[in-house]
DNA sequence: GATCCATGTCAACCGTTGTTGACTAGGGCG
DNA sequence: CGCCCTAGTCAACAACGGTTGACATGGATC
């Protein structure tokens, strides 16, 4: 059941318990994650998980900052970003591996994880994005997270059965074109008005 | 705090638990709405509520299925269709009023109610939607959910600032030619094939 | 050797939750 | 009156959750 048991000994007990973390809360809601099952598969003692964390919602933050890391997807222009997102929403997760959308979006409807989660993605995703886009930017990337955070709910929390097949690649074409349509559509008037001034 | 007591009394009891469940299941996630806050809001005993539906998921079931009719939303051309569900979003749900795509979007991350939604999302939404979409038409309806799933949550529960703001209708432009987008984009390969063929 | 600190364990607390069984009030009916 | 059925209450159970404090261990330091 332990995979290479003599390299996870040997990492500090700390990253373990992380990496557990990071592993529970891929699988499992933040309700359903309980700090025993967390420290039962770092193989360690609950009060020690506690102590190590503070609390229950901070090493949720600290597991979703270590395994969350889209600033690797957001490199490259615009187009390029919308390529990478719409393979990420594919990376198989097995059991052992941890596929770092679902962390996110497994929890998204728990008060203490939403709190994470917004200052996350607002700040380490739609922030960057927004960056790379048009005005209204930081409109356009919010609309962007929630269709892949809606993507990723329906996919691999419900297992909504059209999204499943990877086969054909259709679904990731239609994705990508949605992306890339809320990147660059109009969203003034049709008639092409000064495009000066815009408040975002 | 009680609205119009006197119609509410009126109302069987039974219908009144429903009702009250749909406004507490609108307001929190499915973990944090205990039996006890329904009974309570309904102005009944916790055992009640249980014997009257067998048990928290029956009782989520039905209130979901009276109070959220996505039927409502899908009559006529695909295009109304798109403008009706665009609008939809940004009905405003006061503490009185209950916005039916709350319920499902605040609790999509619990397991029990995770398989009454799953079920409902694709039997009442998809499939219907999908009748009125080109092929591959489940697969253009699904994703259409998860658009609709994913702003409802960043909007509604996570509360991303710039998704709040409805001035302007920006925001609605824009997840309006993302719904369309979706409905007419074409999945196979750019050059324009012979449309006969496509498996969906 | 004695002290100290980090690392960790053990047992328990306290609140909450869905659920259950025993009980009560009241109305229809023979 | 006596009976029964429905509607509804009350108290409690059993499990589980995050959290806490007291204790063990082992190496480093003086």
């Amino acid at each position: 059941m332990r995979r290479t048991p003599a390299i996870k000994q040997a990492l500090p007990t700390r990253d373990r318990i992380l990496e557990a973390a990071s592993r529970c809360f891929s699988k499992h809601s933040y309700d359903a994650t309980g700090l025993r099952d967390i420290a039962a598969d770092a193989g360690v003692d609950v009060a020690y998980v506690h102590r190590c964390f503070g609390s229950k919602e901070r090493l949720f933050a600290q597991a979703l900052a270590a395994t969350a890391r889209p600033d690797r997807l957001l490199t490259g222009s615009s187009d390029s970003v919308a390529q990478a997102l719409a393979k990420q929403l594919f990376a198989h997760d097995t059991d052992e591996d941890i596929n770092p959308l679902d962390i996110i979006v497994r929890s998204l409807t728990n008060p203490d994880a939403a709190r994470v989660l917004r200052e996350f993605i607002v700040q380490d995703f739609i922030g960057p994005l927004a960056t790379k886009l048009e005005q209204p930017a930081l409109l356009r990337a919010a609309v962007i997270a929630a269709f892949l955070a809606g993507i990723g709910i329906l996919r691999n929390v419900l297992s909504i059965k059209p999204l499943l097949e990877t086969e054909g690649g259709q679904l990731e074409k239609l994705i990508l074109g949605t992306i890339t349509t809320t990147m660059h559509a109009t969203t003034t008037s049709e008639r092409g008005k000064a495009p000066g001034k815009r408040r975002q």
